[in-house]
DNA sequence: CGCGCCATTGACTCTGGTCAACGCTAGTGG
DNA sequence: CCACTAGCGTTGACCAGAGTCAATGGCGCG
């Protein structure tokens, strides 16, 4: 671990000391890095900044020069953009295994800010990138990342394009139940660290309606509300209502 | 060509026989392809399948096993998913330069069409994955695309999650000429080969709201319309109201 | 000439937004 | 220990932007 406190030391960021390696990272085989052979993980540790962010924290802001990128290990993130009145809409919520900023652009097209706790694994993105040009198994890894994302982001369109309100809640309760899943957090028990108006801003409703919604779930008894999350009592249901 | 009437035979596509080479293809600089020395521009050249298809033909389909990928060369595709009950949300107008396939999934996550006649190019997904992996500057480039194309859909979620019916429309129009004058066609006579069916699914709007919506732009003479597209009068008024 | 398709327009409806009140909980300070 | 406050979520009443339904117009094609 001494590289790593050396990179604390150099960049001032509020590092995670003591934190597991690599080889014992709980999201490995979910994130990019399970491309990785042996040697090839110890050398993208090497350059690996482990951070921590506060709730409310920002990682990065919309038109940004993109300096890291950041695999998530820890937390939840929500990826959003603003129109110049404030209108905000959420284009997503990166969990553990997520890797943020895979364009590898010049500069950020979102911004980026720590719902709860977060833990990263952040990289400078020019070393990332220059690492990334010796491993090319590693940039399709990324791309498969990439299509991923892409293809979220056209189911999402669907949903705001063409969904009511009702569907959008239930597809986004199984959606992320989904997800969750295959990061090995499977439970009925759904843990909602946001905020209404963040479900409100990524379902492109208003907080009312998300507050409406829900409660009228909670009626049918399709879903359970309880502090901080919801409990799907009929998921089938759900998924009927998402129509997936 | 002698490679190109192979294939047409083989595949029984309706091919373009007599088609000018990658060397002397206008859209190769805005493509994949500008990534690639002369040699490597002959070698997939030989992979490439030209390949013309008509108004409202079928690429491929939502969910049907990724046999091909597609380098669009002339014309315009839409690309678009359908909800089970038949309600169509299109995610995007694919133009000359455009890739599609570009995830190399095994699936098609959207379906393709034509909106007039199209030219492309086509590969063997799988002979095109197997030269990829011999280019890394390719799948870099290809990469790229993806980001881009990322960066577009998270656009469009703003579009439609948070603006209003006006400002969809106007967006719509500034959009779309910024993309043709990216690939050379620059004018303020925007055609709109597509049918007003198709942009409503694109903004999450009717045909009606579309209509009623361009035909106010046109009374507060910001647009004229004019068979098969509109002329952009006051282009600087449509990025006000789109506001971006 | 007549048919069919697409676009436009009008009248009316309705889903979801707006505005406002209220309640619950956590944190604060007397 | 409890009053007070701030923030978030819920609920209600009302409103408006976009959807629905229907009629009409224009154009291309057989």
């Amino acid at each position: 671990m001494q590289l790593v406190e050396d990179h604390c030391a150099k960049t001032g960021q509020d590092c995670a000391h003591g934190r597991t390696a690599c080889a014992d990272c709980k999201v490995r085989l979910h994130s990019i890095c399970a491309a990785l052979e042996q040697d090839e993980l110890h050398a993208l540790e090497a350059l690996s900044h482990p951070t921590r962010y506060g709730a409310r924290a920002t990682l990065f802001s919309q038109d940004e020069p993109a300096d890291s990128v950041f695999n998530v290990t820890e937390g939840m993130v929500r990826l959003y953009k603003l129109l110049p009145d404030g209108r905000r809409q959420i284009v997503g919520f990166a969990l553990p295994g997520d890797f943020l900023g895979l364009a590898l652009m010049d500069r950020f097209g979102v911004s980026a800010e720590a719902v709860g706790d977060v833990s990263v694994c952040r990289f400078q993105r020019k070393g990332f990138a220059a690492y990334i040009d010796t491993k090319p198994h590693l940039l399709r890894r990324l791309h498969e990342f990439a299509g991923h994302e892409l293809s979220l982001a056209q189911d999402q369109m669907v949903l705001l394009g063409r969904r009511s309100a009702e569907e959008r809640v239930a597809s986004f309760l199984v959606g992320l139940r989904e997800r969750l899943a295959r990061i090995g957090q499977k439970s009925v028990t759904l843990a909602l660290p946001m905020s209404r108006q963040d479900i409100a801003d990524f379902l492109g409703l208003t907080i009312e309606t998300v507050s409406r919604t829900m409660t009228r779930l909670a009626r049918d008894k399709a879903i359970l509300i309880v502090p901080d999350g919801v409990r799907l009592l009929r998921p089938e249901h759900l998924e009927a209502i998402a129509a997936r």
